[in-house]
DNA sequence: GCATGATCATGC
DNA sequence: GCATGATCATGC
């Protein structure tokens, strides 16, 4: 069917794809329209584009007015003939650098018919073993026409930087084939897998059940084969703009020949099981500072092998290490804290849009436990890889969510506090850790600070407070993961 | 001994 | 100075 059209390029061949789409380094969109419209057409087609409800996407616009084909939601490669993907996708600006703007979302996962077992030969491994990536610069408040066309790459997966890479995409198919095939395709979460994830389509994925061919009974979410946001975000660091970020590599590719990654990792870290923290310390050749609050993340990474805070593998999985200590009553001795909210931006969302729903359902942690001994010494005990259990985080994760949500629309009220050692401190009427068996908030800052009525409570500044809707404000807070309910889920380690 | 509010340590 | 990870301290 192309050969029938007058390509200013030859869509046969990836190179001559890749080739054509590099011209368009340094354009917008409104660029590459103007070439081809003029005055009210070109109006017309800008608009179109920008329209946030329309169903015009910024890769559509270039599969039809730049490379002059149809967009088509065919299961088949977009240049067929060259077995190339097309994906626009944008990236953003940090404090840090640059980031990936989204997971890449490949093809859907079916629901109505069998899945392919193997990887080889499946629909996905057509659509994602070359794959034209057109990133676009992201700028907020910016119409979507205007972002400019940065960077252009060919992404292949059987190349030579991607060896490794593919060792882990093959556990993580298997892993989403294995869950559908023993019916729980309702139980899919992105948190499962590493790099590829099975990632919900659409805004309102809980509003359209579809049954599941594996499991009459259950209906589940429509999902697709997608490439995490934290592996898009090292794909365009390192393969795209080599060289701006520097991980350290946990496994070189002999040792991830035959997949398994996450026993591997276990591995690592149980061959050291029963050492207490000076122990391992000496063994590392880590400085022993008694005050140091990260000691124990620092041996991690020391028993994975990885110099840098963070490792390769980790960075791109979106693998969060977490230490605890579990004291010799059994208890879990904190908490767990996370970044902290924006009250105003936090009471105007929904559960399922929200920060936190989007942490929870695509992180995966790496529990490390250290347990008490008899002689006050922590000993590691043990690991294991968890991600939340996706029909906890969308049944009480929910309500738990909503009901703080709820109180701060309502109002916070505040108790001034007055200790007998002299110092104040000041309590509040939200939802209490003891309400809630998943999450609680709690104040998260370097130094309290509350403006009540007009009134400065606290030894902080500024900096430390947040905004409530009357104008109130009160010490930053953030999600805590509640410590009984981690005490669970680490109890057989 | 636990819950809740307060604060510390580190790296950039 | 701030984000992040982690831990402390008081009163019940």
């Amino acid at each position: 069917m192309n050969s029938e059209r007058n390509l200013p390029y030859y869509d046969t061949n990836p190179k001559d794809i890749f080739r054509y789409s590099r011209e368009l380094l340094g354009q917008n969109f409104v660029d590459v329209l103007s070439s081809v419209f003029e005055d009210d057409k070109l109006k017309e087609r800008i608009d179109y584009y920008n329209d946030p409800k329309g169903k015009g996407t910024l890769g559509n616009l270039l599969e039809e007015h730049y490379f002059f084909y149809k967009p088509n939601s065919s299961p088949e490669p977009d240049f067929d003939k060259a077995g190339v993907e097309l994906k626009a996708t944008p990236y953003e600006t940090t404090g840090k650098g640059i980031k990936a703007g989204e997971r890449l979302v490949i093809t859907m996962i079916p629901n109505a018919e069998p899945i392919e077992t193997e990887f080889e030969g499946s629909h996905l491994e057509k659509k994602i073993n070359k794959i034209l990536m057109i990133w676009y610069h992201r700028i907020k408040n910016q119409k979507r026409t205007e972002h400019s066309i940065d960077f252009v790459n060919l992404y292949d997966i059987y190349s030579k930087v991607c060896a490794k890479d593919l060792k882990i995409i093959l556990d993580d198919y298997r892993t989403i084939v294995n869950k559908i095939i023993s019916g729980n395709a309702h139980k899919l979460s992105e948190g499962d897998t590493k790099y590829l994830g099975a990632c919900t389509k659409g805004t309102n994925a809980a509003k359209s059940l579809k049954s599941q061919y594996y499991n009459k009974d259950i209906p589940a979410k429509r999902r697709a084969f997608s490439l995490k946001q934290s592996y898009m975000t090292y794909v365009l660091n390192n393969y795209v703009q080599p060289g701006l970020m520097n991980y350290d590599a946990i496994f070189s590719e002999e040792e991830l020949k035959n997949g398994d990654f996450d026993k591997k990792v276990l591995d690592k870290i149980n061959l050291y099981s029963g050492k207490d923290v000076y122990e391992l310390c000496q063994l590392f050749s880590v400085p022993i500072d008694s005050k140091s609050k990260q000691i124990n993340k620092t041996l991690v990474n020391r028993m994975l092998g990885v110099n840098t805070d963070n490792s390769e593998e980790f960075q791109k999985a979106n693998i969060v290490i977490k230490t605890i200590r579990v004291q010799k009553n059994g208890n879990v001795k904190e908490s767990m804290s996370f970044p902290k909210i924006k009250i105003n931006e936090f009471i105007n969302q929904e559960f399922e849009n929200s920060y936190e729903y989007e942490f929870f359902e695509t992180t995966r942690f790496l529990f490390v436990v250290f347990r008490e001994n008899e002689n006050g010494k922590y000993v590691l005990s043990g690991s294991k890889f968890w991600n939340m259990p996706i029909d906890e985080l969308e049944e009480i994760g929910k309500l738990e969510w909503n009901n703080y949500k709820n109180k701060f629309i309502e109002g916070v009220n505040f108790n001034i506090k007055d200790l007998s050692c002299g110092k104040q401190i000041i309590e509040n009427d939200l939802p209490k850790k003891t309400d809630t068996k998943i999450f609680h908030l709690r104040p998260h800052s370097s130094k309290s600070a509350y403006l009540i009525n007009s009134k400065r409570y606290g030894n902080g500044s500024e900096a430390d407070m947040d905004l409530l809707p009357n104008g109130d404000k009160m010490t930053h807070q953030c999600f805590w993961l509640n410590n009984n309910y981690i005490s669970k889920i680490i109890e057989d380690i």
